[in-house]
DNA sequence: AGTGCGACCCGAACGC
DNA sequence: TGCGTTCGGGTCGCAC
């Protein structure tokens, strides 16, 4: 039940929202929307209105995944939605207290409700037509994920040619790679041996090979982590987050390499805290 | 076009 | 202790 293929060929991944997607999977398709309610209505890229339109009397038919960007299928829509940091999904009985945080409340006809739990407020929401799918800019650019079959080190090479800023910058470039974030583009550099102020343009194709390897070697171990914690999903859940005692450079400012000995280093590289070791970073 | 940076948020961590 | 300040995370939009 958790083989699902979505969009393409991709692997599971992005532990965090590859983990929402499998679980609420499980959960919420096929039940009839009764109720929305929408308490924060800035998070919400559509007119209010239209958004609680659309939701009610439909349904889930399907949860796709590309990037970091969750895709609820509804009949002739879809429900595009980011958690960004701290966005989480709870089901829960429809009679239970509301809490500060649940921003857009979904209820279904069983009495349970999808809430949408977003303590800063960051997390955005967005449904479209499905005719509008691969056109809608969040979708579009998407580049490949590190488990594509299409991520080369051809072709990072060819995207990295003419980029003069840092790597840990293209790292981050959601059009190039799809689904690393901040905490994984540290451990990926890290990983691959090379220091994230390099110019984007001077890593060698052996490199770009150690960062998609890289890439997966990380993202495996989150999503075996983000596999150990669905268990924990009941009928409130929370998930998210068993990976952070496999780290070894980020939050580690100060603190011994585990390869070298050497202090970590923690700079600010676009306005991103980045933690590296000096010595086994070249 | 490519690049950099502020804005969006608010709880936690820090400084005084 | 209690206050004010800073920070961070992903993405967009604007300025250069």
């Amino acid at each position: 039940m958790y083989d699902k293929i979505y969009l393409g060929d991709n692997m599971p991944e992005l532990a965090e929202v590859e983990t929402v997607r499998r679980t609420l999977n499980n959960r919420i398709l096929h039940k009839k929307i009764v109720g929305v309610k929408v308490l924060y209505n800035k998070m919400l890229d559509n007119e209010e209105e239209y958004f609680k339109k659309i939701l009610i009397n439909n349904e889930f038919i399907d949860i796709l995944r590309v990037g970091k960007w969750l895709i609820f299928e509804l009949k002739e829509h879809y429900l595009l939605s980011h958690l960004r940091m701290e966005g989480k999904y709870f089901i829960k009985n429809s009679l239970d207290e509301i809490s500060k945080h649940e921003h857009i409340i979904i209820s279904f006809d069983d009495n349970t409700d999808l809430r949408y739990h977003d303590t800063r407020k960051f997390g955005r929401m967005k449904i479209i037509e499905k005719k509008d799918l691969y056109e809608t800019p969040e979708i579009k650019k998407q580049g490949y994920e590190p488990f594509s079959k299409e991520l080369t080190p051809s072709y990072l090479l060819d995207k990295f040619k003419n980029k003069k800023n840092p790597i840990k910058t293209c790292l981050l470039d959601q059009e190039i790679i799809s689904g690393l974030g901040n905490i994984y583009v540290d451990e990926v550099l890290y990983l691959s041996k090379i220091n994230p102020l390099r110019k984007t343009s001077s890593i060698n194709k052996k490199e770009c090979e150690r960062i998609i390897n890289g890439a997966k070697i990380i993202l495996e171990k989150a999503i075996e982590e983000g596999g150990t914690t669905i268990k924990s999903y009941t009928s409130s859940l929370g998930v998210i987050g068993n990976y952070q005692k496999y780290l070894k450079v980020h939050k580690r400012e100060g603190e011994k390499c585990y390869n070298c000995g050497e202090i970590i280093k923690r700079i600010k590289i676009g306005g991103r805290s980045t933690y590296y070791c000096e010595k086994c970073q070249k």
